[in-house]
DNA sequence: GCCACGCTGTGGCATTGGTCACACCGGGTC
DNA sequence: GACCCGGTGTGACCAATGCCACAGCGTGGC
């Protein structure tokens, strides 16, 4: 782990305004607020598997993922889980809690070592009261959810396996840019995410492969015949 | 139909006014801005089934309902349905493009005879930018939405058919606050909301029935055994 | 180099639940 | 009263997919 010296905090807190500013959430803010924020902000470290927020938890932080992954779950009384949602660098969760004071909606869980900028309900709150683009962007990230988890209801409630695992797919790549998927998912990662077994996935993935819809290679997929899983993700054969 | 001759006008917006504050949305406001707003939304009147939003339209009008009911449908390519919500008096949709300027995500359809309240999205921008507590207000409406739809997501992803129904129900009932469930609905609307077929549905109200899990009298479902029912919503056996 | 562990591939069986095909029923309408 | 129509009850059949069992394989640690 890095050491973090004295010395090095101011700079420490320059860097993470500047990476604050590459967040859509804070993004419209101008440098005396990005830095504001950025002083508010504490880091913090979790090893991999570690539990960030459980279920139920009273919840008064929001959460920015400065590095690794962590996954946004739910978990069933029989232990099985559904993962809502894998957020890489840059992204954040807790904003619910912030804004309603009803418990935590989901687990959160280091899928690696994490490191987190962590800011508190109050802090947030001046924030937001003082400056309504921080409202506008907040509402903005609510409403660019909502709309995610409606398509994944539908998705749910229409696609077979093969019509879900061709949309995440899609979604994925869309997300990275290219035809390749940055993200290393496990089948069982992916069968969480979409509500299937292991199994399935496993199999489904490898049709994909031979009908020549994907590639697979060191465990990074990327799209082959984008339109051919379009079709897939659509009707239900 | 009732006829509204110009007399009525002013008293009618009176009404809305005060309609206005029984709605959490805004409740907050004080009896000016409930007046200004009452003054800058328009009435409209849509026959049963008739379409009141399409998916992918720009949309620019938040929409309240105040007599009636809508329900907000997504559908497939093949013409299946997945109904999102069914909203009764009071409720209100359309405000995800009022915040991001997004085109429509889903249909919205008159399942009666509906009268709604109609707001322009320059009106209510204006609205809220004047006035904070809308933004707040609106800010938690969308967290309400966003943990229904997760657990809605949980329930698809982890509950059997029989699971889905008795959670569907209980949240009916915790809805109306007793054990009787007002809504009407058929089983065709209960199979679309769940992601299920008609039949199955039908099975199971009737094994549910005669478990002496719920009542059914005249269309309308009452919960007999609550914690068996929550039973049945949880772990998949 | 060897082992352990996490991930993946595959077969086989059991179950859920969708689909089709009808029958029935109650309430409006002419 | 005769009819129609939307909603419901039921049986039969079958495809999708979960679950169990086990084998193979790569990678990192010792």
């Amino acid at each position: 782990m890095m050491s973090t010296s004295l010395l090095e905090r101011p700079i420490r807190n320059m860097d993470n305004a500047a990476f604050l500013r590459s967040i859509p959430l804070f993004s419209k803010l101008d440098d005396a607020e990005l830095q504001r924020f950025g002083e508010l902000m504490r880091e913090k470290n979790y090893p991999k598997g570690s539990v960030i927020v459980f279920e139920d938890d009273p919840g008064d932080s929001l959460f920015v993922v400065r590095d690794g992954r962590v996954k946004v779950v739910l978990i069933g009384e029989d232990g099985r889980e559904v993962i809502l949602g894998v957020l890489g660098v840059g992204e954040h969760f807790g904003e619910l809690s912030l804004i309603d004071d009803q418990p935590r909606s989901a687990h959160v869980i280091a899928m690696e070592e994490t490191n987190l900028l962590v800011l508190r309900r109050d802090d947030f709150r001046r924030r937001v009261e003082a400056n309504p683009a921080v409202a506008w962007s907040l509402m903005g990230e609510l409403t660019r959810r909502l709309r995610r988890a409606d398509a994944k209801i539908h998705g749910l409630a229409l696609l077979d396996v093969p019509g879900r695992i061709a949309r995440l797919l899609l979604d994925f790549a869309e997300e990275s840019g290219s035809d390749m998927i940055e993200k290393p998912l496990t089948h069982q990662t992916i069968a969480h995410m979409i509500g299937a077994s292991r199994e399935t996935v496993s199999r489904t993935i490898r049709d994909f492969q031979i009908q020549g819809l994907i590639k697979v290679e060191r465990r990074r997929i990327s799209v082959a015949n984008r339109p051919a899983l379009k079709q897939m993700a659509q009707a239900r054969v």
